[in-house]
DNA sequence: GTGCCACCTCAAGTCCACTTGAGGTCAAGA
DNA sequence: TCTTGACCTCAAGTGGACTTGAGGTGGCAC
């Protein structure tokens, strides 16, 4: 298990030092102690940092991303959820692709407007089923 | 072609009407004029903002949207562009799948540390494969 | 013709996810 | 011992995406 300090994490994670500090103080991210005053994180914490920008650029908001990942030595609590998120990312994933397509017949197909365009308004018809993001958390 | 109020279009869509002005401000949607002061709408403006929803639920900034969705007549500029961005978010769906099925590995496995889990390593590998999200806009 | 009300504008406020800045501390080197 | 520099804390600032509020307006019912 290799320590690290705020630096090194910064650099092998891209995710700068002052973010790191946001999200240890959020929860999302914890460091084992103190050198003097420093911190000091295992070395895998750039695994969980990943996973975290993966949430985020999934549209995730830190507080969703806190709740799938759990505090790190997660019990079996919340399996359910678990598999909640993972059938609503499911569900993102496919509205995705619909996008992807549209963006893909955007630029193949010259009809001036894409709404007459069946393929597109197919498309749209599934990215459509939008999930309107709760507010409140769970 | 049916003409419809901001009160409509806020109906039909689940969009707000100050959202809808303020994406009208920010030249996301247009009207087609004012009966009075009242703004009117075409009513295809839905399919629009479900894209709009689809494309800030999958993390888009509303410029990037902006971009990707063109003036609404967009003619054959950028279709490069068009194209970039589809592959763009084919990276995502592809990370987006990794972390679905890391949840429901997580779920499923009843290991304490999943760092130890060889299923879990590969899917963490595929999530570190990170798009650093530019900040300024190409 | 006068009220009403849904819509309007524009400025300010809110929430989230960070970043920046001021001022402080410890470990190491000159 | 003193300085340096990377790290620390805590408060305030920033930018994006909206929402809220105050005050105004126009079409329709009466």
């Amino acid at each position: 298990m290799a320590l690290i300090d705020i630096a090194q994490l910064a650099r092998s994670s891209g995710v700068p030092a002052s973010t790191l500090r946001f999200y240890e103080e959020k929860g999302l991210i914890e460091s084992l102690g103190r050198r003097g005053l420093r911190r000091t994180f295992d070395a895998d914490v750039v695994e969980r940092l990943s996973l975290i920008a993966l949430g985020r650029s999934a549209g995730y908001s830190l507080d969703e991303i806190a709740d799938m990942l759990g505090d790190g030595g997660a019990p079996d609590i919340d399996r359910a959820m678990l598999l909640t998120k993972a059938e609503e990312i499911d569900r993102t994933i496919h509205r995705l692709g619909a996008l992807r397509d549209g963006l893909r017949h955007a630029a193949a197909c010259r009809a001036p407007s894409h709404a007459q365009c069946p393929t597109f308004r197919r498309l749209m018809t599934i990215a459509a089923e939008r999930t309107r993001k709760a507010k409140g958390k769970g």
